[in-house]
RNA sequence: GCUCAGAUGGUGGAACUGGUAGACACGCAGGACUUAAAAUCCUGUUCCCGUAAACGGAGUGCGGGUUCGAUUCCCGCUCUGAGUACCA
């Protein structure tokens, strides 16, 4: 029979679907190989021809691993949280899990039909409870562990607690980019819960912080930055601004160093890897303090010291050295050079230091900059701007006072958000002074400043005091060590990778698995995982702004098994919880229960009172302020650290946490205003480090405040003209759980470890089980995107490294090679429609040839009615009816399109789907076409026109089985020296172009092989065989067909054994040496191989047609390589 | 701007460590079969000169270099694609 790929290639998909035939064994003696592809996020649109070009590559390779005898693993499955599937939700109505489990059915309908080997048995979906129960679980894990830079690991958070408990924060080297307190064991010992809570979560891997976020207005959300391009939003395109908000973060950074040197260790495309250390950004420099000199504003620099912000730093002596500058340098080297600083317009201490006289002046370009997106901050790139603040600052090393200006060509997320400006050496520096006016100073001999900076490591120092005449590895060594002895610098490592925000204000991903109690995160037991996405009323944020999570109803966590408690933890007290949210919705306590109970937790608060908390009471204490003080008291629900009742004035210590739990500090500030209280905040730093100054305060607004009306708030009055809404609050006995964190993970969370989950499917007890870790490791091929580059392989990467700090798996690294295969581009075609008089289109087409001749435009037509860029014309007349009556001009009978490479996309009418392509030619033929069109890794255009040669191919093997009449037809005779040597061409090629992925290569020398066998009419079935093995990863199913009817047992070619490749079938006696006459080959002459390169060079020069060429001169030289080329030079 | 990748016929591409440039395929041209078309098969197909053909010259983005010999190695430049961008 023909080739009937129809057929065949529904039938022995079926088989193997039946059968399992891919099935991994999780048990034995073979070798594993694991391949993978990145699972693809199910998108409403389908499969495009582009799609399967990776996973074919990896299926022909899983494929070739079998048949060389590994237990090979090959899965897939699906990223299937996201934001399309949610934003068709909001459009719709759609649950997305839904829409998700459609667009799943469609996707594997199309995988199916090109007859993948993938291990079904083992499918993941992200959005599956089962599955994102171990999401959830290693969030928790990260929750549960710091990052130990002693040990350079992750640790269990316990062991750092120990530490604590032991010998104080001293010998714990921090990676957060807070300041951590420091404290001694005994201080620790002393500390409340929440001050503890709050301490350890500046140590935990995931944590929650206020950080400035990419907010998306349009997408109500936060992006992380991968996901932002150019200011805009990766998907959809719209824009992102920055915002504060309070966030889940991933402490990535703490892995910045080992993702680095990891990337040598790993088989990854070059340009790949650079991307990543890009991203993570390492510069090794110095930071340098510069002291702030400026008696005119003592004031605000003064108050900026002691809040404690920025690095401004208490100067001992006093004087009119207030603070300091710190800037962040990679050439300390050029410090002689600082002409003037510049900082961040965002920069905490441009307040301080700006003068009166600057004040103006200094607002002004601020709210300009702000103005300012994005883009046109990127615009003005080459342009620089700024202001001077009119303070000055002290060069550490020559005394020397410059000018703090500020410009927005200073980043304040970078570094320290300061610089030390060396026009000489920077050339926005030097653009910067020659706008201003400011001073340029070489500092390096050979410099040449005339036109622009010199960033010359070259030569020797000059104008540089104590280097000069140094060269620049001693001058980089010589001021470093200057600075630390005289204490106002030191070495640093900066590294441009920020966190990874892990919150998405989003419905469809993952449950935070936590929830909040007194203000404070707090896992949910591992027992109570998954936490299930609950339903909501609509997929958009409430009211009042929280996420769609919030609509959630009777959505709160009731920790299950025996109560907690009576007696409240140490040192607790009651805080609204952080999601509430700036609107302060408290719930009017009318419940005596509940009052008494927060009298219990003031009693045990004031039996544990902070550092802070005893100093101040101490000075406060005795009405040494003229009035009655109390602490730890509870008013209405709250417990106030210290009230002045008479006048109605809260004092609130608030520790470092202050910033984390500031939006839920402006909600209880705002109730306790409404009931008539003033609060005043102070931080534990602020009254240990300068206690009188506050205790000055408290007595200055207590002096200006009226005493408190409490005859507006008393009684049951307060509770019925409370304006607040009774929503939130997380009061514990509540008797309605608590809240449970409103934002979900984001896209990456799924895909961070999916990779572990193949190994053990179906395993409801653990993430994946040890034996199959340690049996499967890693994935030892890897295909995908680019486009992954610095998100999901980064995120992997990091949390893989943490897996195997907690002893969770086995590698550091979880891809050992990947290949990124190159995206298929679409391929479009034009028609070009006749303009008339008046300017107008008609309804006549001009052949794309002809174009110059007449006025035309181009419309894109749908490339399927497009057949090697000839239109179908009567096609082109059904396509729409507005072309019904088209006339076409055009050129030898035929309409030419134009074509053009663009992104395939609906709107260019140049989507291929894959369903159509099997239909018309099989999935064998897509198969081998896609390896055909070009290297794996190249981007290319899609483009249907040479698929015919592929398919031709396949009918020509099939007819080599096969009689003229098509009756199957193979000889047992001993195969010919030639049918051998082309079977073993194929199979060493195929192996050597597998090696280093060369799936177009392979293609073409199967080409050439069935040429030569169908040359010789070869149909030796030993030789078939053979062939029908080697091609089978390529396309498998004619392979399989052909294999039964060769008489082997149905099912079996995908493990039979790779033929093995034997040398002595391509030996040749001889050889076409080709002769060339000074580099240019001139004939080709047949020498015996046995020859060696003297005799050669006698039998060369004695042809007769060498001869002719001589023309009796004699040769200067002759070049022989053997079995290879033969040169003469005349 | 910086970093990386790349540039070979009409098209996709091959040439793996410096050794016959253009494999394999598409397209195109001519031919066979056929009443005809489709399908199939055969021949030719880098360019230029010339032409039945032999033969000659040029040729892997451009300009140099190293070498007996360069698509391959080195230097400079142009262009294309990707990433990244006031990163101090």
């Amino acid at each position: 029979m023909d080739y009937q790929f129809a057929a065949i290639e529904k039938k022995w998909q079926q088989f193997w679907a039946d059968h399992q035939t891919f099935k991994a064994l999780d048990e034995t003696t073979k070798p594993k190989y694991y391949v993978l592809d990145m699972f693809p996020y199910p998108s409403g649109a389908g499969l495009h021809v582009g799609h399967p070009l990776g996973y074919i590559a990896s299926d022909i390779f899983a494929r070739y691993k079998r048949l060389k005898g590994f237990n090979v693993l090959h899965p897939m499955g699906y990223d299937s949280f996201g934001l399309p599937a949610e934003q068709y939700a909001i459009q719709t109505g759609q649950h997305p899990a839904i829409t998700t489990e459609e667009n799943i059915a469609t996707y594997r309908r199309q995988l199916d039909q090109i007859g993948f080997s993938f291990d079904w048995s083992r499918e993941v979906r992200t959005s599956a409870p089962d599955y994102y129960k171990w999401t959830q679980w290693i969030f928790m894990q990260l929750f549960n562990s710091w990052y130990n830079k002693a040990a350079d690991k992750a640790e269990p958070i316990s062991k750092l607690v120990e530490h604590f408990e032991k010998n104080g924060s001293s010998g714990v080297d921090s990676v957060c980019d807070d300041e951590v307190l420091s404290f001694t064991a005994e201080e620790w010992k002393a500390m409340g819960y929440e001050s503890k809570q709050t301490e350890l979560l500046k140590y935990r891997l995931t944590y929650l912080r206020e950080s400035t976020v990419n907010w998306c207005p349009a997408l109500g959300t936060v992006l992380a930055n991968d996901e932002v391009k150019d200011g805009f939003s990766e998907r959809g395109g719209y824009p992102v601004e920055q915002k504060k908000m309070m966030q889940w973060s991933m402490r990535i950074t703490a892995y910045a160093d080992r993702l680095l040197t990891g990337l040598d260790t790993i088989d990854w495309p070059e340009p790949l890897k650079e991307m990543q250390r890009n991203w993570i950004g390492k510069s090794v420099g110095a930071l340098v303090k510069f002291r702030i000199s400026s008696p005119t504003q003592p004031s605000p620099v003064g108050r900026a010291l002691e809040m404690g912000e920025g690095e401004v730093k208490v100067s001992p002596t006093g004087g009119d050295l207030v603070g300091a500058i710190e800037v962040f340098t990679t050439r300390a080297d050029t410090i002689f050079g600082t002409s003037f600083l510049v900082i961040a317009p965002e920069h905490d201490l441009v307040k301080p230091l700006t003068t009166p006289a600057q004040k103006a002046e200094i607002e002004a370009y601020i709210t300009q900059t702000k103005k300012k997106s994005e883009l046109e901050r990127m615009a003005d790139a080459k342009t620089v701007s700024g202001a001077f603040t009119g303070s000055y600052a002290i060069n550490p090393v020559n005394g020397e006072k410059v000018q703090v200006w500020i410009a927005d060509y200073v980043l304040a997320g970078y570094g320290t958000g300061a610089v030390m400006a060396v026009p000489s050496g920077d050339q926005r520096d030097y653009l910067f002074a020659k706008q201003y006016n400011l001073p340029i100073v070489p500092i390096i001999d050979i410099q040449n400043i005339e036109t622009e900076a010199d960033p010359t490591k070259e030569g020797r120092y000059i104008n540089s005091g104590f280097i000069n005449g140094l060269t620049y590895k001693e001058a980089t060594a010589t001021v470093i060590a200057k600075l630390e002895e005289l204490g106002v610098g030191k070495a640093k490592i900066n590294y441009r990778m920020r966190d990874a925000i892990f919150g998405r204000q989003r419905y469809w991903g993952e449950p935070v698995p936590v929830y909040f109690k007194d203000g404070l995160p707090h896992l949910i037991e591992e027992k109570d995982l998954p936490l299930i996405l609950p339903e909501v009323d609509k997929y958009l944020p409430t009211e009042s702004g929280e996420p769609p999570l919030g609509r959630a109803e009777g959505w709160s966590y009731k920790p299950s098994g025996p109560a907690p408690s009576k007696s409240p933890p140490v040192g607790e007290t009651l805080k609204p919880n952080p999601n509430a949210h700036l609107t302060g919705n408290y719930r009017e306590t009318a419940d005596p229960a509940y009052y008494e109970q927060l009298k219990d937790y003031s009693i045990a608060n004031r039996q544990n009172p902070t550092e802070a908390e005893n100093v101040l009471w101490q000075l406060l204490r005795n009405d040494q302020t003229g009035y009655k003080v109390r602490r730890q008291h509870a008013i209405d629900q709250f417990i106030a650290d210290f009230v002045f009742l008479q006048k109605g004035l809260i004092i609130e210590l608030d520790g470092h946490h202050h910033k984390l739990n500031k939006e839920a500090d402006d909600a209880r500030t705002e109730v306790l205003n409404y009931f008539g209280f003033t609060v005043m905040r102070f931080t534990n730093g602020e009254v240990l480090k300068n206690s009188t100054r506050v205790v000055e305060q408290i007595k200055e607004t207590l002096n200006s405040l009226n005493d408190r009306d409490i005859t507006k708030f008393s009684g049951t009055a307060i509770t019925s003209e409370a304006k607040v809404s009774p929503t939130g609050g997380d009061l514990e006995g509540a008797g309605e759980g608590f809240q449970y964190e409103l934002s979900t993970m984001p896209g990456w969370a799924g895909s961070s470890w999916y990779w572990y989950r193949y190994m053990d499917a179906n395993n409801d007890s653990e993430f994946a089980s040890k034996q199959a870790v340690e049996y499967w490791k890693d994935v030892d091929l890897y295909i995908g995107g680019s486009e992954h580059a610095t998100g999901h392989l980064l995120y992997s990467r990091f949390w893989n490294k943490f897996m195997k700090d907690v002893n969770l798996v086995i590698e550091e690294e979880p891809f050992k090679k990947l290949i990124n295969q190159g995206h298929i581009q679409g391929r479009s075609n034009f028609v070009y429609r006749l303009i008339d008089d008046l300017g107008k289109g008609t309804n006549t087409f001009v052949s794309h040839g002809l174009v110059k001749q007449y006025q035309t435009s181009p419309i894109h037509v749908n490339v399927n009615i497009v057949e090697n860029d000839i239109l179908d014309t009567a096609k082109f007349k059904a396509w729409r009816p507005e072309f019904e009556n088209a006339e076409f001009i055009l050129e030898n009978g035929k309409y030419i399109c134009g074509v053009e490479v663009e992104k395939m996309s609906k709107r260019y009418y140049n989507v291929v789907n894959p369903d159509d392509i099997v239909k018309r030619y099989g999935a064998d033929t897509l198969r081998m076409y896609e390896m055909f069109l070009g290297p794996l890794e190249q981007s290319k255009p899609w483009n249907t026109n040479g698929i015919e040669g592929v398919f031709k191919f396949l009918r020509k093997f099939w007819k080599l089985f096969h009689d003229d009449a098509w009756n199957f037809s193979v000889s047992a005779d001993e195969p010919t020296k030639a049918e051998l040597k082309s079977l073993h061409k194929i199979i060493r090629k195929v192996e050597e172009d597998i090696d280093r992925f060369s799936f177009n290569t392979s293609v073409s020398s199967f080409m050439i092989a069935v040429n030569e066998l169908t040359e010789v009419k070869c149909n030796k079935k030993s030789i078939l065989q053979d062939l029908v093995v080697v091609l089978s990863p390529y396309a498998p199913h004619i392979c399989e067909e052909l294999w039964v009817l060769l008489g082997n047992a149905a099912g079996t070619l995908s493990y039979a054994p790779y033929p093995k490749f034997n040398a002595a079938y391509l030996v040749e006696d001889e050889f076409a040496y080709p002769i060339s006459i000074n580099g240019k080959t001139k004939m080709n002459l047949n020498i015996s191989l046995s020859l060696e390169p003297k005799d050669i060079e006698a039998f060369v020069l004695a042809s007769a047609d060498v001869q002719k060429y001589l023309d009796h001169k004699v040769p200067k030289k002759v070049i022989v390589v053997k079995g290879r080329i033969v040169n003469i030079v005349l």
